[in-house]
DNA sequence: TATGAATGAGCCTTCATTCAT
DNA sequence: GATGAATGAAGGCTCATTCAT
């Protein structure tokens, strides 16, 4: 089917968008290079986004899309606060592992004040950490004072910078095992409570 | 004379340069704008710097240089974990106040892949962390599971993230007053201990 | 076809990148120069060269390519030494006829520091003059005392200097006719003997 | 006397100036680059010469004026035309020796479009060489056919590009002595009659 | 007289984007 | 739909030149 086709064809340009970005940074990520890697003509990428910033928005939505859903998720299926982290922060160590160009795109990109996570999306990450503050609040996992901010960093923000601190190196160590995934799953509820 | 109003300059350029980063990350941020906005020739920063990059670098540099300077002079003065929780938040949540874009600039440049601290900077760091670490286990203000990263995303990376999330309007929310800094200073100690 | 027209187009180029070269240097020949005066996007030569120095290059390769395979065909016909520097000098003030400016562009070129005549090419004339000596010293046209140096400049050099002595008006004359070409021919055979 | 410590800075940008023209080309060597290179400020050139373009003029001016100076000694002094070449190619490979610089610098600039010799001192080598035909023609060393192109071309320009083949290793070979020269001269000689 | 800080025009090059095929 | 040749604006950077000191 045609539409299979193309469908390989774009993910290929998305995967080497990511790699691309993740490695030489947006202004080094040339669309050519990026059409290049994913074998595919120079002016493809234009026939599904209206340029590069559209493009690489999207890749940003789909990643943290991503991340959401399996949050939802977690929150709709009366997981406790512990294991809704525990299995959150599993899957982030996974992708870290399996791809971890895709940690690296989130660290970057949600760091940046060109590419703001959409408004929608953050109305969405916004009422999962309300929901998740009143679940914690109901099990006594979230003490009184835990706000927004806390939750999404403990949950979403720390796992990925840990992780993106190791793959920079940065304090000298560039690998992980599962000790370090429990000890943040530890951390991180401990500092919810 | 002559020298002062070198200095003059490019501080409005080094001004002009984190402002232009901040709003337009380092690809936008075209020297010649740069120097437009700080009123002076489209060569003179090639005067000091070997090129846009290392210009950048200088400026990462700085800003990370003001920070570990405050971290050790804490440490070097007796106080206890808690209390160089509370002065260091405070210098970082004063800066946000005083010039916001500074903040925003460390945000955006700490987690960039093409600028990393300087390894001399991140040894400085580390030795600051170790040492932060056994005293906070001496004072019982730090638990024994509590790692470099622990320590570092807690008293630096965490305010400066929940700043940005404000000045992202993230959650809807733009400002912030003593009461956040305080709930801040809470939660880092606590989640150290 | 579209392919033609890209071969006119390049044509253009080349002739605007020799044209310019030689009137104005090879620092003064500007890419955006040679791409005005060929009227094609500045952009254009970047598709063909890695850059100003490849195509200039490229150009002089050319130049020189064309000569070396006239003496090699030359030399490969039987030809007696004094027909063939009659031959190959009437075909070198054809050209300072035809297309002054590329006899100027050899001229300038061949004598520069920063455009050697590649190794592989060097070889080939190498080789040539070679020949032409062992040719020569059979038929007696050319004395043992004849170096490859000497033979070189003077059948090709001489000619090409004589002519851009000419072009430049050095001793006030600025043309030339058969009668030159017949006394340089006569010149050059007289000075290998 | 000031005038003397004038003179020596001078002199000392005018070698850095003839050695970064020759190893750079004309615009690689940056009038600062030049500068530096004779411990001299940046805007001193500028005390004598109206730019770069005139500074470079007089350069070549004064290495040709010294060529004009001795042919037009030895043209006074009764010697033969042969005498005459061997004196001349003698000192011209003496320069080559000492001052390799000098003999490159002539033999990129003699032969640049951008760079002409000037009218006077054309004028002055055409009546220099008019001079030598008609001694020569007394003598029965030079030829009836022999022009002016000849005569400059044998005793001045061929040994500089000689000298030059060599310092280029254009045939492989990157040095030469006395026994070069003595065959130069015999073959100017013989190329004359 | 000599300096060298400062300028800014202009260079080479890249690359997002368009559009005829 | 898909291509990739062509464009040209814009970028980083250099450097000849000026001029206040």
């Amino acid at each position: 089917m045609a539409r299979n086709i193309d469908e390989t064809k774009m993910e290929r340009v998305k995967e080497a968008g990511v790699t691309l970005i993740v490695n030489k940074g947006y202004g080094g990520a040339s669309v050519s290079a990026i059409a290049r890697q994913a074998n595919v003509a120079e002016g493809y990428l234009y026939r599904f986004y209206n340029g590069k910033q559209d493009f690489v928005a999207d890749l940003l939505h789909t990643k943290v899309g991503f991340l959401i859903d399996k949050l939802d998720h977690l929150l709709n299926n009366g997981y406790s606060i512990r294991e809704i982290i525990t299995i959150l922060i599993g899957e982030i160590f996974s992708m870290a592992s399996e791809r971890p160009e895709d940690i690296k795109f989130l660290y970057v990109l949600m760091h940046d004040y060109n590419f703001q996570i959409s408004h929608e999306q953050r109305k969405k990450i916004k009422v999962i950490c309300e929901k998740a503050i009143r679940k914690g609040l109901e099990t006594d996992e979230i003490r009184e004072s835990i706000t927004l901010e806390d939750i999404y960093g403990m949950t979403v923000l720390y796992p990925i910078i840990f992780l993106n601190l190791r793959l920079k190196e940065f304090f000298g160590m560039s690998y992980w095992d599962h000790t370090d995934q429990a000890r943040i799953v530890n951390f991180c509820v401990h500092a919810l409570k």
